[in-house]
DNA sequence: GAAAATTAAACAAACGTTTGATTAATTTTG
DNA sequence: CAAAATTAATCAAACGTTTGTTTAATTTTC
């Protein structure tokens, strides 16, 4: 008879998939190879064609995986009914800074250089995907906004998403030269004025 | 007889360069192969040992050379005496987005990744050098303008910076995700609205 | 004809991936 | 239930390419 079969070598995939992560964020795709995985998780190389097949569908897997998550907790906030637009998009960027940003190997950095080049295709396109699904989850909030008079109308969606962003993503990419120079006070002030940026709008 | 003589000796090093320019806009630095560069600029791979020494100091050269015309521009308009403060942050905002950002293989996209990488530490830290730079001299200008209180006083600076840097990365970076929704007219958008975002400080 | 420029060829190192063997666990037989 | 067959996991070694760089020979230049 079979009884439950729980082999598990989601152990050890995952062990894989977490050391991959860290790398990958440290160096980028290309400057880390399969064999500083393998070794960094105590594994052997020929693991990574095994579980993944290739170093690429590794990197998809991982993407697709550590995405997922967020994905869920987007869209259960747009479509809950009990929450007004204003906090939707507060818990939406909280969410966003937490899990995103700060996270270990920011993740956020490793997509961002990786989609900047066009070289991969594949992954580009994966990672474009994924993301375009984020923004049209906050536009929908902003169109609620609008239709509901929380906004101001004619709000520069793009442009607006642009700034967002780009700020964020300046902000954890290179703290190490722009707040050389006066008033740190650690992460918790760029998630506080990202806010009041959204507010002038 | 050699009449027109239309290669020049210190041209294919220039062309070198340009080409290289162009190939790691494009792939990023791992990605580009000497062959690669060599071969797209029709010459031979040892060349490139020959003009540079190496594949990063090839980098390095070509780095120093496309930010060098920027700085002195830079240094000219701060130490302009007859500028109001508002005419500096323009022209230097207009100066930036010509130069680095629209031109041919956007130079700040490269430079921003590769910083982003703290893996080439040499690198990375010249570009941070550079930048800096740049940063100090804007940084000058805000100082000047609240002096005369043209500004409004006690501006965040770091967070200015990261939010106009960001937010210009970001635009050049993934114009094909967010510009995907609507009313798109063209790249001089983003420069107009920039200025106004600094006009809202 | 010496110096500089350019070439093809070779270099070791590193890359991602595949292979064939070995182990240990599980399932199928008789 | 024990023996045989099958499966999954793991490993060291080697695969063929490609990497950046060097060498040594040849051509171009002045």
């Amino acid at each position: 008879m079979k009884e439950v079969k729980i082999i598990d070598h989601s152990d050890k995939k995952a062990f894989l998939l977490e050391t991959a992560h860290q790398l990958f964020s440290e160096n980028g795709f290309d400057a880390t190879s399969v064999r500083m995985i393998a070794e960094k998780a105590g594994m052997n190389v020929a693991m990574i064609s095994y579980y993944f097949g290739s170093k690429e569908k590794l990197f998809e897997e991982l993407l697709v995986g550590k995405t997922n998550y967020m994905r869920e907790q987007l869209t259960a906030i747009v479509e809950n009914k009990d929450l007004d637009p204003w906090s939707k998009i507060e818990l939406m960027i909280d969410g966003y800074s937490d899990r995103i940003l700060t996270s270990g190997g920011s993740l956020h950095k490793l997509m961002m250089r990786e989609v900047s080049l066009k070289q991969r295709t594949e992954i580009s396109n994966l990672i474009e995907k994924r993301i375009m699904f984020n923004l049209k989850a906050v536009h929908e909030i902003i169109v609620e906004g609008i239709k509901k008079k929380v906004f101001v109308h004619n709000i520069d969606f793009p442009m607006l998403m642009s700034t967002l962003i780009g700020t964020l993503t300046q902000t954890v990419t290179s703290d190490s030269m722009f707040f050389r120079f006066e008033n740190v006070d650690g992460k918790k002030h760029t998630k506080k004025i990202d806010v009041n940026e959204v507010n002038k709008r």
